[in-house]
DNA sequence: AAGCCACGCAACCGCCAAGGT
DNA sequence: TACCTTGGCGGTTGCGTGGCT
């Protein structure tokens, strides 16, 4: 496959185009049509390679194009989509009208990137990062958010999100104490639910610590979050190894997410970066997935769009 | 007022796929 | 089938601008 020579050819000018080639390449195109682009330029009489033309034209002169700033719907818009289709920023663009990939490349490098990661997200996966230490401080503002507070349950999808990320810090610390209680119990297989539950009461500590800190010189006065609270279940002893291997010293066994009364039960994040469950699994990384909530037991399941609202954005801008 | 720095955006670069010869 | 041309895409660069010290 060769490769087209292009704005390398001596003599070819380069760099920002001036308000009269503009107007001839304008004029052209309006009169004949772009046709060959590599042709265009010697047509129109302009001193630039055809792919300079085509961009110029593509991104800026074309009369359907939008200028200004992005909508908060089309922000949300570009998320949801960037969250399926990832960097595919002309398959964005046909979504938004008037606006070219090039553009929303710009605006996503530029602000919506910086905003996930502020917010503690991944911007590739759209997932909350699995550095838990990384996303503390963001999580702790989190805690603290007003909105949190009054919308319980989950009937605000960016809010909901927001919390997955604080579940995911919790569960993530539980991971770490499991893993110190396996480690404790040495080679012992009897970890029994009673020592587990003790283990995990520093859990409770951490949640009123992430209520309390004074991280946000705005933040409102600590009330108690309704997150939904890990359950460790009775018959926890007798849950079977989720995988055949026995070379692991931590066991398996599963965590329930448990929605309050009438709540649905919210997706969570499994600790050990494994695919998102509806019932959070934690097991041995590599484990085959048995719950009937994995997808198809291997493949990575839908991770749910990323629906952040503009408010939610300003806030954390 | 001058220098520095961060940011936004237009433009370029390199690669790829499709279609033509 | 191999090569060439063309259009398109995503990543990156560099310049202009505004804010801060």
């Amino acid at each position: 496959m060769g490769r087209s020579p292009c704005c390398d050819e001596n003599g070819l000018k380069k760099g920002p185009w001036t308000p009269e080639e503009d107007q001839k390449l304008v004029d052209y195109i309006q009169k004949h049509g772009h046709g060959s682009w590599r042709a265009l330029p010697k047509l129109a009489g302009l001193n630039r390679c055809g792919k300079s033309c085509r961009l110029r034209w593509t991104n800026y002169l074309r009369p359907d194009i939008k200028r200004g700033k992005f909508s908060p719907e089309e922000e949300q818009t570009i998320l949801n989509l960037h969250s399926i289709l990832g960097n595919k920023w002309s398959a964005i663009a046909t979504h938004l009208p008037g606006r070219t990939d090039n553009e929303i490349k710009n605006f996503w490098n530029t602000h919506l990137k910086k905003k996930l990661i502020q917010m503690g997200f991944d911007p590739m996966t759209h997932r909350p990062r699995t550095d838990f230490f990384a996303t503390l401080p963001h999580l702790i503002a989190l805690a603290n958010l007003k909105e949190l507070v009054d919308n319980n349950p989950w009937d605000d999808h960016s809010m909901r999100l927001q919390a997955e990320a604080v579940q995911n810090a919790k569960l993530q610390y539980l991971q770490c104490l499991i893993q110190s209680a396996a480690a404790m119990a040495g080679n012992s297989t009897t970890n029994s639910p009673s020592s587990i539950a003790a283990e995990l009461e520093p859990m409770s500590l951490l949640n009123s610590q992430m209520m309390t800190m004074p991280s946000m010189p705005s933040a409102p006065a600590p009330a108690a979050v309704h997150l939904p609270e890990l359950q460790i279940p009775s018959s926890f002893e007798q849950q079977q190894p989720l995988s055949n291997e026995t070379n692991h010293q931590e066991s398996s066994f599963i965590v329930f997410s448990q929605g309050e009364n009438s709540t649905p039960r919210t997706p969570l994040i499994s600790p050990l970066s494994l695919p998102p469950l509806t019932d959070i699994s934690i097991s041995n990384p590599g484990d085959a997935c048995s719950t009937s909530s994995c997808g198809d037991g291997g493949a990575m399941p839908f991770w749910p769009e990323l629906l952040l609202d503009e408010p939610f954005l300003t806030e954390f801008a």
